[in-house]
DNA sequence: CTCTACTCATAAGGACGCCTTATGGATACT
DNA sequence: AGTATCCATAAGGCGTCCTTATGAGTAGAG
């Protein structure tokens, strides 16, 4: 494989065929006429020949350098052609790596609103429960628990992790209504082992919660619980915030208004590099702008 | 019209896609690793995405990369294929400008045996009275006269213009042979406006000769007068060098061995900045070892 | 026929791009 | 566990490449 001659000098070259003038090159490329015609030089001394005969007003192809002209040409219609569609797709889809149980429960039904003020932008959603690793995967933004911000990504914290006992309508008139936390205690629990149990009984004074029901494993998805809790499967402990619209609408019920919260929060994160990016900012503007309205 | 990425980093790009490694395009590419791994993060950082995905033992590229990456190749190979050929049609075809009279009577009878000794290389002849200049014409190298070298170009001396009378056997016998220079004045003269001859009879001892004959337009062109002195039609004033063949045939005749000489003399020249093309060294090493042979 | 305008060439000087060396972190293989 | 291999990063120096400034040559205009 034989060694290219510089590739400044070939741009140079091809813009100067193009144009048959190292002016008009000059101009094209944003640079002076002396660098023009140094690059030229250049190329011309690394194929041993001539490329241009000058000539008075103007330069010429010599048959060396007319039929190098076409090819060069080619070649960076190419690369332009790869890149501005590179810029295009790069620019063009916003990939969210995000915990399911956020997905689910409050980005799937406001997406519409985002891609409906973007309308530019195709998004993918990565639901995974693995943390985002930008160097590994193919993600834009990823929404993430954690304690601490990380080093190395900008992270924007959405709100503290806090929950609640939640239950349905009908689950709770079986009962005759929840009036004191002690009448959960006759219903079942989603995930006995769940520790937010412990945490929110404590807050409300009761040490050693008898619970009743099994012990699933959440996996952290709050998601499935939550249709679990709406279909009067039991009592569960949820993160209001992400049932706000089913508390609304009566299909869930927080009976009381102590909330656990968590050391763990919700970050918005993605690399610090890529901060400027047009999608990603329109992303964090508008996750960010609504959050805020919502104001948990 | 989109600017480019810097070029080099798509190269390293290009071959570090192709690898699937950073090491070994470093390695094809004959620079360190790190220098690739630079390279990569510039154009990432241009394009604002990601191109790799950073895995364990080696790196694989992300969806934006691999609609990149055959893009760039190609684009390569079409100027690596360009140059190549350039390389092979430059160094294959050396092109000599020269005066009439050198390629007419000396050097075209002799570029066979420069062909025998260099097949590779074709030759092409722009024979012409114009002085090479060697920005504005299309040779390698030129054959010209002068006085004096000329600066910015590789000078070498072929030999000093001289000359002498000539005739055919059979005008010389039709005066009864030449003995001495004043029977030259009993025959036509092929141009007796030609300045070498008041020189040459003024070396005889002659001061004004009176000759006889046409004053024509010599042109500067001595073959054709030396076609006409051998087809008898009169005596001229021509340069031993260029039809030693045919003094030694015995088709022409140098009566006497009084040269004068001339202040030109004949130069093979060349660009400074072109001494070391192969097809240039091989010319000018053949042309200077053949005259140094005959060495007149 | 000179003067102007436009071409490209060249020299000098400086900035910053790019590469190197050196080191560290991470992971797979033995 | 230890080793080898991969990539990332920091620091630093060299060299490429660009700019400014100037010159030479020619065409076209007045």
């Amino acid at each position: 494989m034989m060694k290219l001659p510089p590739l400044a000098a070939i741009r140079v070259f091809e813009a100067a065929a193009r144009h048959g003038s190292f002016t008009k090159a000059a101009e094209e490329l944003g640079m002076t006429q002396a660098a023009v015609s140094y690059q030229i030089k250049v190329l011309e001394e690394r194929v041993a020949t001539p490329l241009f005969l000058r000539m008075p007003r103007q330069v010429v192809l010599t048959e060396v350098g007319a039929r190098l002209a076409p090819a060069t040409t080619e070649a960076f219609e190419i690369l332009q052609a790869a890149f501005a569609a590179t810029r295009e797709s790069a620019d063009g889809v916003l990939t969210i790596s995000t915990i399911p149980t956020f997905a689910a429960t409050w980005l799937v039904p406001r997406l519409g609103h985002f891609q409906m003020e973007h309308p530019s932008l195709a998004v993918r959603l990565q639901s995974t429960r693995d943390m985002v690793d930008f160097a590994q995967q193919e993600a834009d933004v990823g929404i993430r628990t954690s304690k601490t911000p990380w080093p190395g990504l900008v992270c924007h914290k959405l709100f503290n992790s806090h929950f609640s006992p939640m239950l349905s309508p009908a689950l709770a008139a079986s009962v005759g209504g929840i009036k004191t936390p002690e009448d959960l205690l006759q219903l079942p629990v989603l995930d006995t082992g769940d520790p937010w149990w412990t945490i929110w009984f404590k807050l409300v004074g009761i040490e050693n919660p008898q619970l009743i029901g099994d012990r699933r494993n959440r996996l952290g998805d709050q998601h499935l619980e939550g249709r679990a809790v709406l279909a009067g499967q039991g009592v569960g402990i949820l993160t209001p915030f992400f049932f706000k619209p089913e508390l609304e609408q009566g299909q869930l019920i927080q009976p009381f208004d102590v909330v656990g919260t968590d050391v763990h929060a919700y970050w918005l994160v993605y690399p610090e590099s890529r901060r400027n990016v047009p999608k990603i900012r329109a992303f964090r503007d508008w996750l960010l702008g609504l959050i805020g309205e919502v104001n948990i």
